[in-house]
DNA sequence: TGTACATCAGTGAACGCGCGTTCACTGATGTAC
DNA sequence: TGTACATCAGTGAACGCGCGTTCACTGATGTAC
């Protein structure tokens, strides 16, 4: 049942994408090793060629879907320039289709506590991607400083991320699109 | 072995007292019944005299951290009168202390993406519980519409949770640190 | 106030279940000659 | 280029373990008379 160098490569790319997908919809604990497998079309025996733990293949997916976050929003802010590509961010990130699809969104704000008691190397590429979503965010800050950019981007960002982890947990429709709108709003009056 | 009214009371209490300093130190999944039971002093059978699941604990112990957070912030922000309260407040609530003492912190920061995935009882504890935060910061914003206030504080909040969030997940004490007192310096710029 | 009985807090074993991980095995792929 | 052998991707059963929950049981507390 060898299968080639090329199917192998592709075989584990597919349990990385399934795991992306899984860990952000229904969390990183409660996702299973055996479910991520059989999402892939694979029984859970197998996993074990490809990764050596399931913690190896958390901070494997936390790179990935924080690689795809910052192509998304790259693409939002595509045809706007500084402000405008900065304001198209945050209403990209901090909106009802962004809470109510998890599975496609923001590690940080779909895992973050969980990710916040994860071993050292999710935790790196969390943090990587973190900077990575700064420096997406203030190379459209127009700030003389470099420095004074990022701090706002950091600033930015908490918001963002705490807007659409706290708009998940109210179940109320009305009260939960209100945190959306109102940080949009402070967001973009910076 | 049954135990006197007032007996069992103070049992019940010490199940959600040591539950939420459990599920805010390890998380909700991480932290079992058993744990919970024998940190009381009790075996773990007699939990289901004094609750119908695991789940209504997580949504009582939700509640009970929430408050004690609100108390903590009403504390801090005593003695300084609006701006300066809520310049306490932010600088009580984004520390380092704040982060490295999740056991005692703000179950929103410290259980957030699992409480997005919590059921009904336990998200609408949370939701309570944020609304309250959000007036704490609210009557200390001096604004003319109590509405401005609360858009402002809820900004404010998402921001604070945020960065507690994130400055868990970031290893590294230099750039942890950047975190909140990035964000700090901002919310204390409002 | 005293007695008889019902209640129920807490114990510890057991339930069924799913977890992450390991392992013997299969057979197609890769490699060395 | 062809052959012989080593490698290893994937299977499916099994490992040990811990989970939330249930249950029969004990004996002190609460209650009804």
């Amino acid at each position: 049942m060898r299968k080639s160098k090329a199917e192998t490569a592709e075989t584990r790319q597919r349990i990385v994408e399934v795991a992306v997908r899984e860990f952000r919809a229904n969390g990183i604990q409660a996702t299973g090793v055996a479910d991520l497998m059989s999402e892939a079309g694979l029984s859970h025996g197998g996993f074990y060629r490809h990764f050596d733990s399931k913690d190896q293949l958390v901070a494997e997916a936390c790179e990935a879907g924080l690689t795809a976050m910052i192509g998304e929003l790259e693409e939002a802010a595509k045809g706007s320039e500084g402000k405008d590509g900065f304001r198209a961010i945050v209403e990209a990130y901090v909106s009802s289709t962004h809470r109510d699809e998890p599975e496609h969104g923001c590690p940080l704000a779909g895992l973050g506590s969980e990710l916040a008691r994860a071993d050292e190397q999710a935790r790196a590429a969390a943090s990587h991607g973190f900077d990575e979503l700064v420096e997406v965010l203030a190379k459209r800050i127009g700030r003389r400083q470099r420095e004074a950019a990022r701090s706002e981007a950091v600033f930015a960002l908490s918001a963002m991320i705490g807007a659409i982890t706290m708009s998940r947990i109210i179940a109320d429709p009305d009260a939960s699109l209100s945190v959306l709108q109102d940080v949009r709003r402070h967001l973009e009056a910076i």
